[in-house]
DNA sequence: GTAGGGTTAG
């Protein structure tokens, strides 16, 4: 055996002069609006300065810039000082990039992999083929006690000898039989052990998650003086991974350098996955260039390692590095490698990207299958690519390409993301026809959110009534989507039973629950009765909304008071709620006249980073986005800003060229009327913004509008006092 | 599942 390696950390830590890349590989900042922890102003004016700050920062922003503990990314940094990379100029997003490359040539760097494939010792069959395969099949079928082994391995049927010990290991499918006998023959003692006999029965028991009897193997065969391999070691950090143990799998991939075995590509991809599923991007990077800069050839499966990591990190010149690095090593993506890629491109958000490289696919003549259909189904509808979503689903059957559940499923979801009823209708018949695709709950689901979404009650009370009758579970998802089309038709009697049956059959009410609940409430205009029947719901689902929802709506109630339970209500949310909820609950205040309260919640709203973006400022443009807005809260915004330009004009202060404000169209088909509501606003408050005509959503305004309507507004005041 | 590594929904 060969020296003692040094373990991978310390052979990463050689050489290194200068470090390379920065370690910032969570650029993502999805805690911005996580844990409110909130500034405590140091005065408080009764109106509320929303667009006065141009800081970007939002008060969580500011607290949640803790400093981690060196992480192993850190530490492992140095290595990648004077790496290979291939690639032209694109970097992951992880990486910056450097402007000079320290090479000593003198020391040529230690390799970190072997760039042979363990061999594998060929085996032939035994001649008591079809005996032992008898053999194996009763013990297979015997129970899984010590005993009832012992009794069948006693009809052995001819003497061991390592080719039918192999054939016996191999034949035997439940774990607890392959190390029964794995167990037996080294009791026994009847033929040397060697590795592969562990191998095999660490594969069954890796079958089984059996983490733990396999960590008991491989110390067994130290102890006993058999060595571990390869193929022992990926084994083992395979098991580890797929039992979420991935310190156990770091932790013997270390051990290997230590015992002096150099790992294979196997191996050294195993443990690529390994650190890419711990999310230790920097890690996986610089083992993968410390690997090429010692003439390794990665093969399709690392880049398919590489690009799902990239896609988990939404790291889009990650993926354009995967490609580019395959495109310059010469090789050539394999369907898994696409399908991962694809995957990747639209967990990245880039559509039009997963559009080209899919095509690229079908000219390189790799046949696309479920999965990739399914990735790229799911990017179309998510992009509401009606068309092209369209297109795809006539090609797939045209080609004939293959269908199954999954894709079906994500189909349908389609159909609810860009709005099409009717193809939706007919995926459901024919998933109904069919033998193996029958419409499971989620199949129902994406039908309530198609005919909910479409305000169709009838049709989604149908499917209700028929999943009751089917036995099929309603799922919160299901439940949310009903209630919002009930409480759009004012079906509140219908409602109350649709949440009482789900409560019932086990349906635990999410924060989105709560959400859809909060907007009905904000619909039931007028009618006492009906408003008592929704907060009847919410209530059991999260009575502290109700209890907050009759604290703002009593005038007598101090914003302090306010601020103090809303901080407690938006902690408790989940981060994808809390605008929602702000916005319902402006849309309450100003149902009920409260045009003062709802002012305040925005003005909280913003406080608490619910609201970023909505204002931005350019040197000629400021620019009112009320996209994420309800429309009681895009009113309010709009007022907001009205009231402050109206100051600054006052004052005389700087103003740009231009004003815009933005509502968007309502792209999809089913969320459409903010730009109405707000048109209609504007005009009631005679605020001088006109449809723009190169935009659609658009609402503009000059400086020199602004101004005469500020002073006209105002002259008009005068005259009238 | 040929002694070892990679890809699908909500």
């Amino acid at each position: 055996m060969a020296a003692p390696l040094s373990s991978i950390t310390d052979i990463l830590f050689t050489d290194t002069k200068r470090t390379r890349f920065t370690t910032n590989t969570n650029t993502n900042t999805a805690t911005t609006n996580s844990n409110p922890n909130p500034l405590k102003p140091k005065t408080l004016r009764k109106k509320f300065p929303i667009y006065c700050t141009t800081s970007k920062s939002t008060p969580e922003a500011a607290s949640t810039t803790t400093k981690k503990n060196p992480s192993l990314s850190e530490q492992l940094t140095p290595l990648a000082n004077k790496t290979l990379s291939t690639s032209i100029g694109i970097q992951p997003n992880v990486l910056s990039k450097p402007k000079s490359t320290w090479v000593n040539p003198t020391k040529p760097k230690r390799s970190v992999l072997s760039h042979q494939r363990q061999k594998r010792a060929p085996y032939s069959y035994t001649p008591q083929l079809r005996d032992f395969q008898l053999f194996a099949q009763k013990i297979n079928e015997c129970g899984n006690s010590d005993d009832e082994f012992s009794d069948m391995v006693k009809e052995i049927p001819h003497t061991l000898t390592r080719e039918n010990a192999l054939l016996v290991l191999n034949s035997l499918k439940p774990w607890p039989k392959t190390h029964m006998f794995l167990h037996w023959m080294r009791t026994q003692n009847l033929i040397p052990m060697e590795t592969i006999f562990y191998n095999v029965t660490m594969k069954s028991l890796r079958f089984g998650r059996q983490f733990q009897l396999i960590e008991e193997l491989a110390h067994q065969m130290f102890d006993d003086g058999i060595e571990l391999d390869n193929i022992t070691y990926s084994t083992i950090i395979s098991c580890a991974k797929k039992c979420n143990l991935f310190d156990k799998a770091v932790y013997w991939f270390e051990r290997m350098y230590k015992t002096g075995l150099m790992p294979d590509e196997v191996t050294y991809s195993a443990i690529l996955d390994v650190y890419a599923k711990l999310g230790k991007v920097q890690e996986v990077i610089n083992l993968y260039e410390r690997g090429r800069a010692t003439g390794w050839k990665p093969d399709p499966i690392t880049f398919s390692v590489l690009g799902k990591m990239f896609g988990e990190a939404g790291d889009y010149d990650g993926i354009r590095y995967v490609l580019q690095e395959m495109k310059s090593i010469g090789v050539q993506p394999n369907l898994v490698v696409y399908n991962t890629l694809l995957e990747a491109m639209g967990k990245a958000g880039k559509p039009g990207f997963a559009r080209s490289l899919f095509e690229e696919m079908i000219e390189s003549g790799v046949e696309p299958n479920e999965k990739t259909l399914t990735a790229v189904i799911k990017i179309y509808g998510k992009a509401r690519w009606s068309r092209d979503a369209l297109e795809l689903w006539e090609r797939m059957k045209e080609n004939g390409w293959p269908m199954d559940f999954i894709l079906y499923n994500t189909l349908l979801n389609m159909c609810a993301d860009v709005g099409l009823v009717e193809e939706a209708e007919t995926l459901f018949k024919d998933m109904k026809q069919s033998e193996h695709t029958k419409p499971d709950s989620y199949s129902y689901t994406a039908m309530l959110n198609i005919y909910g979404s479409e305000g169709d009650v009838d049709s989604a009370m149908e499917l209700f009534e028929e999943m009751s009758r089917l036995g099929i579970q309603l799922n919160v998802m299901g439940c949310t989507c009903l209630i919002q089309c009930l409480g759009k038709a004012m079906e509140f009697d219908d409602l109350v039973r649709v949440f009482d049956v789900a409560i019932e059959r086990g349906v635990k009410p999410d924060d989105r629950l709560c959400g859809s609940l909060l907007s009905v409430l904000s619909l039931s205009q007028g009618s006492k009765d009906d408003e008592e029947k929704v907060l009847s719901c919410l209530r059991k689902a999260n009575p502290k909304l109700v209890a907050f929802i009759q604290l703002i709506v009593d005038e007598e109630t101090r914003f302090e008071a306010v601020k103090e339970e809303f901080k407690v209500i938006m902690s408790n949310a989940s981060v994808e709620v809390r605008r929602p909820f702000c916005n319902c609950l402006i849309d309450i205040c100003r149902n009920k006249d409260l045009q003062e309260r709802a002012h305040e919640l925005l003005y909280l709203g913003t406080l608490f980073g619910l609201y970023p973006g909505l204002h931005n400022k350019t040197n000629s443009e400021w620019c009112l986005d009320v996209r994420s807005l309800s429309v009681g809260a895009a009113l309010t915004a709009l007022e907001e800003w009205m009231w402050t330009l109206t100051k600054i004009v006052q004052r005389e202060e700087a103003l740009p060229e231009f004003f815009l404000a933005q509502t968007g169209t309502g792209v999809h088909k089913f969320a459409q009327g903010l730009n109405i509501s707000f048109a209609s606003h504007l005009k009631k408050l005679a605020a001088p913004f006109n449809p723009s005509e190169e935009k659609a959503g658009c609402f503009v305004a000059t400086r020199e509008d602004l101004i005469y309507w500020v002073r006209s507004k105002f002259s008009s005041a005068a005259v009238a006092t």
